[in-house]
DNA sequence: CATGAAATAACCGTAGG
DNA sequence: CCTACGGTTATTTCATG
């Protein structure tokens, strides 16, 4: 699975990571090299799936997304059929922005944005009301310390 | 701090968070409008900062990160000059993607990409060797279910 | 907001080391 | 696999109506 980049190849990938909006020849000039082997690279990387897509960061503030929580989920239920319904709800959630399932005693971890605490518990009710939860802990974040898609190379 | 959007501005950002290598003719044509006005509110809405920045999303996975850990830690510290530190050393730290302060009796929750758990012994060594931490739990993820950087709009 | 022109960059060859 | 160069097309950027 993991693919093998050379030294050229992550300097790339971490201008990408950077700011995907430079161009070509920035890229190049930034790493040491020139367009072509630098596009070609890039092509490469995206074909095997390195780089996954290019996308804007938005503000969450800006967007009045002002509450953040991390849920976390112990449940009961370990049935297929169950598992399958609980996946979708959370992958249909656009207020999840982040869902793991666990090793050890807590079963699972969801990261959620919305607008403020009331928006929360919409959320949490409907939760529950589409399928059967045994335990659920919600963690406020007070502030963002950090955070990140960055991911060291 | 909540900018003013309206459903041409919510659209735009709906497409560049989708994809933001989509030229401006192409993300014109799928929201209703024209080259110039998507142009300008997008120069108006990164100076405004809603639109923080533009990235590549890289696959963890590719990258050789096959590890991901949630990490809630407690601390009897509360003092300014600890939690300098202790923050610099999560912004310094490339394998720290997430750190929030929590409200609650969890004071800090962390997402920690490693490439294995090794690197994240070491990386939980060099932690509470630099602060004074009072308990920590490291949540394994065993399955990333979903993991994306769209905000709901 | 529309039109369009000028500058810039992407994309994709080819040749040569 | 790299450099280097070009040429076509696409895109950005910005002036003007």
């Amino acid at each position: 699975m993991a693919a093998q980049l050379d030294e050229l190849d992550r300097k790339i990938l971490g201008e990408l990571q950077l700011d995907s909006s430079q161009s070509l020849d920035e890229i190049a000039r930034k790493v040491g090299s020139s367009k072509t082997p630098v596009w070609n690279r890039i092509r490469r990387m995206r074909e095997q799936g390195v780089i996954t897509r290019q996308t804007a960061i938005l503000d969450a503030e800006a967007l009045g997304l002002e509450a953040c929580f991390f849920v976390l989920i112990r449940t009961s239920e370990h049935e297929a059929e169950w598992q399958r319904k609980f996946l979708k709800t959370l992958r249909d959630r656009p207020e999840v922005l982040e869902a793991h399932r666990l090793a050890g005693d807590i079963d699972y971890i969801l990261k959620v944005r919305v607008r403020n605490a009331r928006a929360y518990d919409q959320f949490y009710q409907a939760l529950i009301s589409e399928v059967k939860i045994y335990n659920v802990t919600a963690l406020l974040s007070m502030e963002e310390i950090k955070s990140t898609t960055v991911l060291p190379l």
